[in-house]
RNA sequence: GGCUCGGUAACUCAGCCUGGAUAGAGUGUCAGCCUUCUAAGCUGAAAGUCGCAGGUUCGAAUCCUGUCCGGGCCA
């Protein structure tokens, strides 16, 4: 019983009327109706109304007339002003799909490469952080956004190969060693007992604010450049250690997080020398051109950009240099179907340009993407990290988040201190990873600290509480040792049982948008809607002793698989009681 | 100045790609529902010139043009 069968009624009843219409006309016509109650396609007759001179009412019921019978599958054909209606026999359908989800379990949905088939290699570098203070809200976005791109990417067949570049070298690395050097002497971050990248973030901060004042800070941070540039070993010494202090507190925050282990990570340190190879070349090829003053540069006025600099007068590299190199690097050290870069939209020009380059020079590689999200903004505006960034970075945001949810839990049940902690855990970053993916990925959004983050409607908790409401139906009916040796079989559908099967049922359609568009608030959007649907039918519909129990504990065990499936697709751990 | 992204209910957002049935959620407000599978829940109500103006179309939140406002980047 599928949409083909549909298009085939249509078109021997068109055919009737001598109305010729090419079958994937039709199947582009078709549509799902809006509610569950107008059945499961709909034809609508407005397009035909301009063929022949009938309003696209007459036409729906002259088509309609045409169909003398009703196929066996179906339940019902209607005719709803200008559409007709096309209504399945739903038990059967229902039966069927539910079945198929309990065989697959967490795997429905999941696309398996045999291994005698190559899998396509996909790179996904993220979050790529300054070395010069602590991650904050904006790589929060960034590492959901990207786990779940990755997830989704997996589950589709592909292979991960999950990549890092740390931006540890530059002015603004320099500029938290200078601070340090002079306020911080011989302080650690286990003497202050501060977590070690917040540690350095103090001294850039402390930066920012004294150099107002003190003018020889800036000129320390540039000596300290420089020194750094030409190799000097005891300033080599203190890079070293304060980017090791930055590393130490970063690994906590992705364990924290749960973000897959990196499969390799790069340092723009070791590679912001090169890539003058590719401009050289690109040079003697012609691509870029010399300046007057003997800077290298592309112009790329005919594509609608700018002219850019590639090396400067000095014979210099630039980030647009090194990045060059990077990317092909890549490719040559794996052999990348799909290369993707996670940042902030603020880059969106950087990767146009760097894209183009790429592709004068004759470098093509096939799914190189920038994937940029909309900046994170505080309801005061930019976040402005050299101005401090009390308040909203990652670990305070967590830290605060799992303050309120231990509260809540406390006020609900008696847990252990270890369960408290490991449950409550779980349900903050559920909250931060939803809120964060739900929005559409292009789109700037406000954080506002003092409101954090909300546990009601439309939420993570919201998720990871129907599952669990789930779960414990299961749970009960299977201590009543209730359940009965009948078949299942199903004597009506209800509609929140019609409408919690064919949301079960589009599952599989939405992660494929969501996989092609690389949009993961596609499937957040579904799992609320799945959650929705399923509370309605907790409500209005009880398993336990009613006269399809059986079925109804299908339909619940099918919808735990797929909300448990949804979730991981954007990170999200499920928690079997809450 | 150029490029780019956005503007939908008081607030936060979905729908726009691929035009169709009453523009949907959540929060907040108001009114109900815990002796029945977890009330972090459910039901109902009030709340919208889809920034504005044209155009295309039988039909526009959706497509096109112009324009205003805001974010970002480049210069």
């Amino acid at each position: 019983m599928t949409k083909e069968s549909v298009i085939k009624i249509l078109q021997e009843a068109l055919d009737e009327l001598d109305l010729k219409i090419k079958s994937e006309e039709i199947e582009n016509l078709l549509e799902v109706p809006k509610f569950t109650d107008m059945g499961d396609f709909a034809f609508p007759c407005f397009s035909l109304a301009s063929k022949i001179k009938m309003s696209p009412q007459e036409i729906a019921q002259n088509l309609r007339a045409e169909i003398k019978k009703i196929p066996s599958g179906f339940q019902d054909i209607q005719v709803a002003g200008p559409y007709i209606n096309f209504f399945f026999n739903r038990k059967n359908l229902s039966i069927k799909l539910v079945n198929e989800i309990i065989k697959q379990k967490d795997n429905y949905g999941k696309i398996k490469i045999p291994k005698s088939k190559k899998r396509i290699q996909t790179m996904i570098e993220c979050p790529s952080p300054n070395t010069n203070k602590p991650l904050h809200i904006g790589h929060l976005r960034n590492m959901s956004i990207g786990d779940s791109v990755a997830k989704i990417s997996a589950f589709s067949g592909e292979k991960i190969i999950w990549a890092n570049l740390n931006n540890d070298r530059g002015i603004h690395i320099c500029k938290s060693m200078a601070a340090y050097q002079k306020y911080g002497k011989t302080k650690t971050p286990k003497s202050e007992k501060i977590k070690p990248d917040h540690f350095v973030g103090k001294y850039y901060v402390m930066f920012g604010k004294r150099a107002e004042k003190n003018k020889q800070l800036e000129v320390l941070a540039h000596r300290l450049l420089q020194k750094w540039e030409s190799g000097d070993s005891s300033v080599r010494t203190l890079w070293k250690k304060m980017n090791k202090w930055a590393y130490e507190g970063f690994e906590k925050s992705y364990k924290k997080f749960n973000l897959p282990k990196h499969d390799i990570t790069y340092y723009e340190s070791d590679i912001y020398k090169k890539g003058k190879e590719i401009v050289q070349k690109g040079l003697k090829d012609g691509i870029f051109e010399k300046r007057k003053d003997g800077a290298v540069i592309i112009n790329l006025e005919k594509e609608g950009l700018d002219e850019k600099v590639l090396l400067r007068i000095d014979g210099t590299s630039v980030y647009m240099t090194t990045d060059l190199y990077l990317a092909t690097l890549k490719y040559k050290q794996y052999k990348l179907n799909k290369s993707y870069y996670i940042t902030g939209n603020e880059q969106d020009y950087h990767f146009q340009v760097l894209f183009k380059i790429l592709e004068k020079l004759g470098f093509q590689p096939e799914g190189l993407k920038h994937l940029s999200y909309g900046m994170v903004t505080l309801p005061s505006g930019k976040i402005k990290s050299r101005e401090g960034t009390k308040g909203i970075t990652m670990d305070e945001i967590i830290e605060n988040t799992q303050e309120l949810v231990q509260k809540e839990l406390i006020k609900r049940f008696k847990l252990s201190k270890k369960e408290l902690e490991k449950r409550s855990l779980v349900i903050t970053l559920a909250a931060i990873k939803y809120a964060l993916l739900k929005v559409d990925i292009k789109k700037n959004m406000i954080y506002d600290p003092k409101k954090s983050i909300a546990m009601e409607g439309d939420t993570g908790p919201y998720l990871l509480y129907s599952y669990a409401r789930a779960n414990s139906i299961l749970n009960k009916v299977m201590k009543a040792k209730k359940k009965t040796k009948n078949k299942c079989h199903v004597l009506k559908l209800n509609s929140s049982e019609t409408e919690l099967v064919q949301k079960l049922s589009t599952f599989k359609t939405v992660l494929d948008k969501s996989h092609a568009t690389l949009n993961p608030s596609l499937i957040a959007k579904y799992s609320y809607e799945l959650s929705q649907i399923f509370n309605e039918f907790y409500h209005n519909s009880p398993v336990m002793d009613s006269e399809q129990q059986e079925f109804r504990l299908k339909l619940v065990t099918a919808f735990k698989h797929v909300l448990k499936n949804s979730l991981y697709l954007i990170g999200i751990d499920v928690l079997e009681e809450m």
